[in-house]
DNA sequence: ACATTACCAGACAGATCGGTCTAGGTTGTC
DNA sequence: GACAACCTAGACCGATCTGTCTGGTAATGT
């Protein structure tokens, strides 16, 4: 027996190589516009290599989406005291990203859009990402003592994803400021 | 002399049945997955007749999408007496249609993710799309009086987008109220 | 009567797709 | 010295991709 079932198989320079090929261009071209025989070539690794470390296509992609996970957890980390500042921290976060040459918007919204299938394992690992980042908005407005968590992570979650499509599709200058000033609003305990 | 540049060509039967067929399946597929054989197949057209009316896949694609403006302009047309009215009932039938059995999100952020060249004619009619509705929206703040228009124009249109994408990738029945509660305390002016 | 237009059926071309396979080279460990 | 793991190079497979071309039928308008 190897390990487990979707084998992670071990780490080594050539499937470094091939993952951090498929994360520039699966982010900056998209999933099916990108060949496997063009990710093996700019890796420079050989094609017995490639489905040595990675069984299918699909497998790939899913690899490249959960490194994709890894990346946002560390650079949308959370910053600063309060919970309030933290969560301002995230979208600050998220705004500045948005700005940088290359951005192309969230990595997961494009991969389900050319994965329609909620059950295929792509969808499954976009699932956990979205699950992961309303749970994380959500325990900071208990912490801050938000009347309605619940309701007001969703708020926050449609911002961040309407952040992220303005920042790929319109002026990423303009969007940043209006989303955040939008944020501070709602997580503010409404007066009505 | 025909008409116009990108020829509309004339209507015909044919032509209607190709551009019916491609706009469920680019939409519950996919652009890149559907293939034009696929097309033509299920909409009972010869491939030289495809190509009489559409000289490339390209083309089929924009008008697919200029197609998806009109029938969003129809069924999203604000409704209601008062300015807040409209702008809450545009985002009412948004989330209507989230709910609905076959939303696969929106139509314009799906293709911009398989289309990242901002210059790809593609693009064009997705801008075309999104200053479309950042307008109506603008124009209806600016009706209702409100003091920051353009900037809460984005925030809504921020939500928009949230909306669609938590509506194809998240529970739509917990989104839609979360969102419309969302708008209807950032059209009110902030205290702040 | 004639030309145009719209349509159908389907072969064909060249490229690319994901994926398999053979054959051999290098490295490290028991 | 044997074995396994990792690596390269590239031929090969069947399928599918966009797009072209031939050839023929039916309707229309002047």
């Amino acid at each position: 027996m190897t390990s487990s079932t979707v084998a992670p198989r071990r780490e080594s320079p050539a499937r470094r190589r091939v993952l951090d090929t498929a994360l520039a261009l699966f982010y900056a071209e998209g999933i099916h516009a990108v060949g496997i025989d063009r990710i093996i070539a700019e890796a420079g690794v050989a094609k017995a290599t490639f489905y040595h470390h990675f069984p299918s296509k699909d497998d790939l992609i899913c690899a490249y989406l959960e490194e994709q996970i890894t990346l946002v957890q560390g650079h949308a980390a959370p910053r600063g005291d309060t919970p309030e500042e933290k969560i301002v921290s995230v979208f600050e976060a998220i705004g500045e990203i948005t700005c940088k040459p290359g951005f192309r918007g969230c990595a997961f919204i494009n991969a389900a859009a050319e994965y329609p299938d909620p059950d295929h394992p792509v969808r499954r690992v976009v699932d956990t990402f979205r699950w992961w980042f309303r749970d994380t908005l959500e325990k900071l407005l208990v912490a801050a003592g938000h009347p309605d968590p619940e309701c007001t992570a969703l708020m926050l979650l449609a911002l961040r994803d309407g952040l992220a499509v303005a920042g790929d599709l319109d002026d990423p200058a303009t969007a940043g400021p209006a989303v955040r000033s939008a944020v501070t609003r709602l997580i503010a305990p409404s007066a009505a």
